[in-house]
DNA sequence: TACCGTGTTGTCCATGCGGACAACAGCGCG
DNA sequence: CGCGCTGTTGTCCGCATGGACAACACGGTA
């Protein structure tokens, strides 16, 4: 049925099929056999790969999870735009990936541990961010941290109201991000853009 | 084994149990007989009170989010009071029901409407508050509607912080949570609490 | 007291699960 | 050319699940 290859494209495969059948049906309710089917590919091949169904999701959320981090733009190009660009809804399913490993990480601490490293890799590019702003006084933030985890809590809020609630559209997430952004950086409305038109244009 | 009682009783009893497994299991993984086992009854008496399992879960929920509704105060003393109590952190079990929840939504719609009728509750109660507040000079908010989708927003990002995470503590949520609303409400640091004594006394 | 309604139980069933494993197939090396 | 390594398959097992149901127990009523 399925063509003998490479084990290392074999695995990703199998990962990529994994990473898609939870986004359907949740960590909880993911069976060897849906994630077999998805791939095309017979149930008992999972355990040549993996040693068990908990390897295998942990494994998939973690690619999953690296490849949304990898989308980050390497050198942003400015701490104001890196911040304005995170205030951009993502592609729809992504995020539902990260709401349901969030219920399940009090019950698996490996899947806890991929979160929480993560949650701060994000939450360090946003922390840098302001403190590169504040350095450069496009802003002035006494608690850069603070606000860092602020700002990255009030997105994982909005995303459960967009994603999974459907109470506010893409357009309402960016600009409540936005607004709240500047809250935190003590900028008044649309000061955020502005810190970025600002940047891009060295001297006027 | 377990004695007669009044069917109202038993149902909320079971009901209670129901919450506690989904609290320690997630709702993708409870069991007819854990949720029998929890409550010290056989499980072929659940399809006694409920039709099925679905059923059982999503009264079970609606119950423990009315209770929790049911906590906050009936008339809050004032707008900057009742704000101010919501950056408390709930006890720990309550939120991680709610996290559960979110990542249960989108494949169940009737869980979906059951959040979301809540979640307008909350939201609700903050837009008057800072409504009110905005009536009686505590601080002027251009937008109450967008500062309390952002606020409540900002809670259940911080909460997944707290309880799914484990990356920031009770005080850490407290803070963070009042200085994001300072932010939203153009207020300073300690703005909040300023505010609510403000408050407590009317003509200084 | 006898009886009936109903709350409660224990058991049964079909289904689907994760995991184990023996057998098969095809490629590359000797 | 033959052979072994390994990717791949199909099948089997023990077990737990949601649901169905007949039997039981017990309280209220006549």
């Amino acid at each position: 049925m399925a063509a003998r290859k490479a084990p290392e494209d074999r695995r990703a495969e199998l990962l990529r099929a994994a990473v898609a059948v939870i986004a359907r049906r949740g960590f909880a309710a993911v069976t060897l056999r849906d994630v077999a089917a998805e791939a095309g590919v017979a149930h008992g091949l999972l355990r040549h790969y993996f040693r068990s169904r908990g390897d295998l999701l942990a494994a998939a959320f973690d690619l999953a999870a690296g490849e949304d981090a990898a989308q980050l733009p390497a050198s942003p190009p400015s701490p104001a735009a890196h911040l304005l660009d995170r205030c951009e809804p993502l592609p729809d399913q992504h995020y539902l990936l990260w709401i349901d490993a969030w219920s399940e990480a009090p019950r698996s601490p490996e899947l806890a541990a991929i979160l929480r490293r993560h949650h701060s890799s994000c939450e360090r590019a946003a922390d840098g961010a302001i403190r590169e702003g504040n350095a450069r006084g496009l802003w002035s933030c006494p608690d850069p941290a603070g606000a860092a985890t602020a700002f990255e809590a009030q997105l994982d809020g909005l995303a459960v109201q967009l994603y999974a609630l459907h109470r506010i559209d893409r357009e309402g997430y960016a600009r409540l991000a936005r607004s709240a952004a500047e809250g935190l950086l003590g900028l008044g409305p649309g000061g955020l853009a502005a810190a970025a038109d600002r940047e891009r244009v060295p001297a006027t």
